[in-house]
RNA sequence: CGGGACGUGGCGCAGCCCGGUAGCGCACCUGACUGGGGGUCAGGGGGUCGCCGGUUCGAAUCCGGCCGUCCCGACCA
């Protein structure tokens, strides 16, 4: 809205474009604190959306939301061996409270696993009281090195959920289950089809048995992880004492599982959809569906705002989330030029014309393929067709974006030369074969920058089986997707 | 933490080399005309030049130190 400066062209350089779409959509603003943001109303309405969808799914499959401390004590994040290592360098940490030091310090949760087996432990005394199904929504802090707007800033907003269950076996499913809902919230909602499957060992979670992840490709053909659920096995019930008696009077612990999603997915967004005009957002999650624009000119402007209450009440009624921008100290052009920039899926522009032909004018803010950017429609087609035209864009977002993954993926690598052409040659996805050997990652890291991002689940494996390992040694014990990631 | 760049009205920048009235574009305020893809004209408000110190009659400009930001790398569930 107040500049007239074009963005950074994605092509040109995407960190840049990316950068910029954040704070000149007004998703949010650089915060006074390292490394931490400030989201603004435009971006949190967005995660509200995506907040709402995943708690109801949480919720029809049974779980509840709770919500435990901001501080946890020092003492039981070290607790978990794997889980202090890996948070160690990026904890913050409360030394002073109430005008002395601390006897014992607090760290600011990076992840709540601890604190809230602490208290399962405590609530849980028979099988009859499994399993635990529990989510939270709350913020978390890791004091990362270098941030970046919603990808990995040092404070940011997510869900957690942490189950505790009485059998391995039901553990993992439940681990399993949440993999799928984050994938068809991932596609139904936001349009970013992730791969989703297990992590390698290396890229696993600290303190877990087993981590699965969703990875979704940007536009830029780097992958994001977008979402992990993961296995714990025994490993913090251990630690914590988390026990039960079973049915046939044994003690034992119980298995837990954990699994999270960020504001991290608003970035996600932004790399799947965006454009060299700015911010696309899918319709399920736009605070602000349609946008009516009326066209203040002539003597008298009452027809026209009467009639842009009256279409907007009837949206409304039809379920649509529609505002009207009736600013007068903007011309009409500076508005189009601010709504695209937000990524309102549709613009309607009612002016004099339109009363006398009764008719409204649509934008979309993605013009399909060999249609004009407006279409007049009779006023009462234009409102009863509305709700369709937005689930139409929808899911025309996700089948681009599906589109895109798989014309970027490559399959069948057989050899390093062949995956480091493939990666040098933008590709987005790169299967091959691999041993399980954490030296091949290592290898491929430093002569490509590209990771295993993940096994894929079976619906993402190559229809041939690779044999051997892209290494040249060994047998493959599993594909792989490669890709250099965020 | 290593390499590089940069800190000047709200935003983006010029000025610095060669010291001498702090400037430009956008945004903002007032008024008029305008209004269907970033309006026009006229008038106006706003800046301890990142911080501390030094040199000098005089520092945005020269010198020293510090702080911060961004990019690349390392780091990162």
């Amino acid at each position: 809205m107040a500049d007239q400066k074009k963005l950074t062209p994605q092509g040109e350089d995407f960190s840049a474009w990316y950068n910029e779409v954040v704070l000149r959509s007004e998703l949010a603003d650089y915060s006074p604190v390292r490394g931490s943001m400030v989201i603004r109303p435009w971006g949190y309405g967005i995660w509200e959306n995506m907040q709402r969808a995943l708690d109801d799914m949480f919720k029809e499959t049974g779980h509840e939301n709770a919500y435990f401390p901001l501080l946890i004590p020092m003492e039981f994040i070290e607790r978990e061996k794997d889980h202090i290592e890996g948070f160690a360098p990026e904890l913050a940490v409360v030394t002073r409270a109430g005008g002395k030091e601390l006897e014992e310090p607090f760290v600011i949760r990076p992840t709540s696993e601890t604190i809230i087996y602490s208290m399962y432990a405590k609530w849980v005394q028979s099988y009859r009281d499994l399993p635990v199904l529990m989510n939270q929504w709350a913020n978390v802090m890791r004091w990362e090195m270098r941030t970046r707007l919603f990808l990995r800033t040092s404070e940011f907003l997510w869900q957690e959920g942490h189950t505790a269950h009485a059998t391995a076996e039901e553990a993992e499913e439940e681990t399993l289950l949440i993999l799928g809902i984050y994938r068809k919230f991932m596609e139904e909602w936001i349009g970013m089809p992730p791969l989703t499957g297990l992590k390698s060992e290396s890229e696993k979670f600290a303190g877990a048995v087993r981590s699965y992840c969703c990875e979704a490709l940007m536009k830029d053909n780097k992958a994001l992880q977008a979402g992990t659920s993961h296995f714990l096995g025994q490993n913090f019930a251990k630690q914590f004492d988390l026990k039960f008696q079973s049915e046939d009077g044994q003690e034992e612990y119980a298995w837990n599982t954990s699994w999270g999603v960020s504001t991290r997915l608003v970035g996600g967004m932004v790399m799947t959809h965006g454009d060299d005009n700015g911010l696309v957002v899918p319709p399920r999650l736009a605070p602000v569906q349609a946008t009516i624009v009326p066209i203040l000119r002539g003597e008298d402007t009452t027809p026209v705002r009467e009639k842009a209450d009256e279409v907007a009440k009837r949206l409304k009624a039809a379920g649509v989330r529609v505002k009207i921008d009736a600013r007068e100290n903007i011309s009409p052009g500076a508005k189009y030029y601010e709504l695209e920039r937000k990524g309102v899926p549709y613009r309607i522009e009612i002016g004099p014309k339109d009363l006398e032909q009764g008719q409204l004018a649509l934008a979309r803010r993605l013009t399909p393929e060999g249609e004009k950017r407006k279409a007049f429609l009779p006023e009462e087609e234009a409102i009863a067709e509305l709700p369709n035209l937005l689930e139409a864009f929808q899911t025309e977002l996700m089948e681009t974006a599906i589109a895109r993954r798989d014309a970027n993926s490559v399959r069948g690598v057989k050899t390093l030369g062949e995956l480091e052409e493939a990666l040098e040659g933008g590709a987005g996805f790169v299967y091959s074969g691999w041993s399980g050997d954490p030296a091949v990652e290592e290898t491929v890291k430093e002569s490509t920058k590209a990771t295993i991002r993940v096994l894929p689940g079976e619906e993402f494996r190559s229809p041939e089986t690779p044999s051997k390992c892209v290494s040249g040694n060994g047998d493959s014990v599993t594909e792989v997707a490669w890709a250099r990631a965020y």
